[in-house]
DNA sequence: ACAGTTTAGGCAAACGTTTGCCAAACTCAA
DNA sequence: TTGAGTTTGGCAAACGTTTGCCTAAACTGT
């Protein structure tokens, strides 16, 4: 399968031997003065040396230095599903804090599926990953036994299913119990909460936190709480809103536990003539970037994902330290609309 | 730096070498077993050393591997800003059809930067990545060397700055012109198309081919050509729209040549009291999962972006196998709302 | 029985690093 | 002059593969 050219291989550039060979010195003072370990040569040599790294463009080859060292800066993030846009938030704000380290990203998507996520974290060992990002983690054998081996693992959004971990988000309880707030501020009476048949803790603490939030204010006031399922919160919002009944039973405010839920509600409350706002408020939580351009209907909890990246590259250069990492809450806000 | 454990390295796991050892056998004969040249020794010690290799779950490990043959089932993407759903799209179509050829994606958010994109290019190719896809790829110097030599380089939504090479996308002027029909359908009579200050050459093409279209087939019709500057799309379709004029001069009907401007448009008529539609109609290119569920207002061009990972790799696979892989247009259909 | 062929499997080099260890050569003081 | 200490830099192993080449031993056919 050879081809035309004598080294069309990607990676092909000047190696630490040309260089050596070219200096008239060997490998491992190349190495030395590369890795910046200027006092074992003469001022001579380094200067020699350092002037043709910089003409050969030459940079250690990754590939090489990981098979040595076991480092490959290389980091894997695990999520479910990239269509959704808070993964994507999640994903460009870590790339580019990762980027900042010197680092590169692995991105795997895993369907919420733990075979593939097994499958992928499996891989990504065998290539010397320096850690993992997992976004909204399904439990699975391979992820035990990473928390098991003390693997570097932050997990954002939803924690550990194997225990206290490294941990990077937002107070899911006080989101929810903000959203109640605001809610109860705009008059709303016969609250709702939805959320989807399968419940991550992630979901069940805003809906704990709402219902627990507005009941205590509104005494007397029960919150209904009603699941819909789905493949994606998109649909399970739309099935919930549909179980919440005919529009005249509709709740005057509902909790949407993200906002893709809160999507699938409007098209259900379209179809059903129900003003939204007007005859229901709902409140999402993530505030999806688009909702300032084309969801002016909807109030939602910010979530800072553009902060998580810089947080989660830190916690997990802690973890490689073997400083045990906690957790990280990061303040959300509503945002009224 | 070391730890408690004697091996801590995440990579850490059974070696050729430790098979080989157990086994009683040379590295050679468990490399060639494990690649399936099972001609290479007796049936018996072929079963003794897969039994060896199921049972300690080896795997070779693809940075020896790299290293020794140049080959790294890495293939990197390089995308403008996540944050476009489109973008989101694509990388996750294209994370699927290389897991499904067993490579994993390295994700790189260039910011439409050239030094960044720089940067990555370099960065990539010193870990032998076997192929490139670029998204909507910006001139720069590094990537006209990497087209120069022939890397496998697939691009995405926006041809080669530096000649034809491999391409998937779809038939842009015939996406405008799809666009201008529905339109006229519409009844249209005072067309406008925007389009963001800098000009790639998919929006120019799909803008050309609109107006072209709309003013053959309504004689005497003149489209107004309206640019916005901004750093997204959703800023520039914001800024375009309020170049419009006041709400009288509004057009009856808009190119949005991509859904993101559309949403900056629709912000624009919502705050001067434009109503969309029925005094404005948009149509937009891309159509943006999201249309669906909350923007019922936008008619779009769909462009099928689950459909490009799997040609994209199958241009990749074409490229390194020394063919040349030509272009490849999807086709696209009108979504109408 | 003997030459010829096939089969089974080992050796060693190569990919590009990093780093512990060793050895010259030099410096300096007594 | 000698001895100790420092500077400078090379050697070689190790990381985990793959693969060309080699060599026995085991077959095959006459």
């Amino acid at each position: 399968m050879s081809r035309i050219e004598p080294d069309r291989r990607l990676g092909a550039r000047a190696s630490l031997a040309d260089i050596a060979a070219e200096a008239g010195v060997s490998v491992s003072t190349v190495s030395r003065i590369a890795n910046g370990a200027l006092d074992r040569a003469s001022p001579a040599t380094v200067e020699k040396v350092q002037r043709l790294i910089a003409e050969r463009g030459f940079r250690p080859n990754p590939v090489g230095r990981s098979l040595r060292g076991g480092e490959s800066q290389l980091v894997a993030m695990l999520a479910p599903n990239l269509d959704n846009p808070a993964m994507a938030a999640i994903a460009a704000s870590t790339e580019a804090a990762l980027r900042d380290a010197g680092t590169v990203m692995i991105l795997c998507d895993t369907h919420d599926r733990p075979d593939l996520q097994d499958e992928y974290l499996r891989a990504m060992r065998s290539r010397f990953v320096e850690g993992f990002v997992v976004v909204s983690a399904v439990a699975s054998p391979e992820l035990e036994a990473a928390v098991g081996r003390g693997d570097p693992i932050v997990f954002v959004n939803r924690r550990s299913p194997y225990g206290g971990l490294a941990f990077v988000g937002i107070d899911n309880r006080k989101a929810g119990a903000d959203a109640a707030d605001h809610l109860l501020a705009r008059g709303v009476r016969r609250p709702a909460a939805i959320h989807p048949a399968e419940l991550s803790s992630t979901i069940r603490d805003r809906v704990e936190g709402f219902v627990e939030r507005f009941e205590a204010q509104a005494p007397g006031v029960r919150v209904r709480v009603v699941a819909g399922a789905g493949a994606n919160h998109l649909d399970a919002g739309y099935a919930a809103a549909g179980a919440l009944g005919p529009s005249e039973e509709w709740p005057d405010g509902v909790l949407c536990p993200s906002d893709l839920m809160a999507y699938g509600l409007y098209r259900a409350a379209l179809e059903r003539g129900v003003r939204v706002p007007g005859d229901c408020e709902p409140v999402g939580i993530d505030d999806n970037a688009l909702n300032a351009w084309i969801a002016p209907w909807l109030s939602s909890v910010r979530v800072p994902y553009p902060a998580f990246g810089p947080r989660i590259v830190e916690c997990l250069r802690s973890l490689r330290q073997g400083e045990p990492a906690g957790e990280i809450l990061l303040p959300h806000a509503l945002v009224r609309r």
